[in-house]
DNA sequence: GACACATGTTGACAGTGTCTACTTTGGAAA
DNA sequence: TTTCCAAAGTAGACACTGTCAACATGTGTC
């Protein structure tokens, strides 16, 4: 599938790669160090030689997911004003969520290594975090005055949407049945709600 | 631990014990059918006279929580009002994630079988989610006279408290680094953003 | 040239889920 | 009571996994 016996510098890199491809068609649980190390066409082992143990590839792969998706936000299209500079991000949140169901449930899904010992990691989960406080901000200037005021509106927003991405990408059509009409309005409704919620 | 030498019939009841408190304390990425069958004292092939796969007894194992998960919301303390009662429930849900975590990620953490091949399962997890539509018909009885407009609004409130669950149990105290009052007073900031969410 | 170090290879080990074949056992039918 | 059979449990094997250890190879520096 990709280039053959991949060697050198490029091996770290070309795991990552591979490593994220994997989980994208298959899950995180069908990740395997050997199989990233078949596709690549190098021993079972040559992947230790740049990763400590399979939690490390595994977190190399999760900051990668991060960064894309936080471009992904970044690159939404701009709202005329900020509250609808917000809603934009919010749909923008939802459909990378559809688009990368598997990748969305690995950043998001409870099977991460430990964050502590993953710096890089939570750096790169905390820029995308950052990415909706600022865009907050924008909308509520008086919340930015009380102690911690922003950061809890962030976290209603962002449990909101994250709640409803990762019910729309698990369980909802399958376990939950929601009928489709549900479903097809489901993100407006939300969004409209969150808007409700953070008035004063 | 358990009695040693479980037999007959009971071997079914005795995997799906074990394995949930194998999953309370480890977490599910470490549940194994054939630690399962060492604490019980069988030999490893034992359990597979009770269940087809890993999968069924991961099943059973959810379909268990989500029972344990609906007694607890269903035991909650009683509001004055429909209003508080939601309140109440939301209050409830956030409690049973917090106060066990790695059963909480079980049913909602995305690892799960596929549904639609374990319709027990799948029933156990609609009957949770109906606790919520109850609680907020009362709340919402104009809500109900609109095609799926329940269903929207349960999908708004779960979403958000579910979101905030997966957040506090999962990411938030180690990934975002949140501060410690932000994260005191982030279930009461959510849960009346939510209610000012559900005025029309 | 000799040495050191990073990179890659090979082989082994314990752990897992699952397949197959064997033994035991308890209860119904004769 | 004896016979028989299906359910329940056991034992061994297989392929797969992550990880450890020892070995090979090459590249760049003293």
């Amino acid at each position: 599938m990709t280039e053959r016996t991949v060697r050198n510098k490029d091996l770290r890199e070309a795991c990552i790669h591979e490593g994220l491809a994997i989980i994208e068609s298959d899950g995180v649980e069908s990740l395997s160090l050997r199989e990233v190390a078949r596709r690549l066409g190098v021993s079972h082992q040559a992947p230790y030689k740049h990763f400590q143990s399979r939690d490390h590839i595994l977190a190399a792969i999760v900051a990668r997911a991060f960064e894309r998706f936080a471009a992904y936000l970044d690159a939404r299209p701009r709202g005329a004003n900020p509250r609808e500079d917000l809603a934009e991000m919010g749909r923008a949140y939802l459909a990378y969520a559809e688009a990368y169901p598997l990748q969305y449930r690995l950043m998001f899904g409870a099977l991460l290594p430990d964050p502590a010992a993953h710096p890089e990691m939570m750096a790169k989960a905390q820029h995308a975090f950052s990415l909706l406080r600022d865009a907050l901000e924008a909308v509520q200037p008086a919340a930015a005055q009380e102690e911690g005021g922003l950061d809890l509106d962030a976290l209603f927003v962002w449990a909101t949407v994250h709640g409803l991405a990762s019910i729309l990408t698990t369980c909802a059509g399958q376990t939950l049945a929601l009928p489709q009409s549900v479903l097809e309005q489901a993100c407006a409704h939300t969004l409209a709600a969150i808007g409700r919620g953070l008035e004063r």
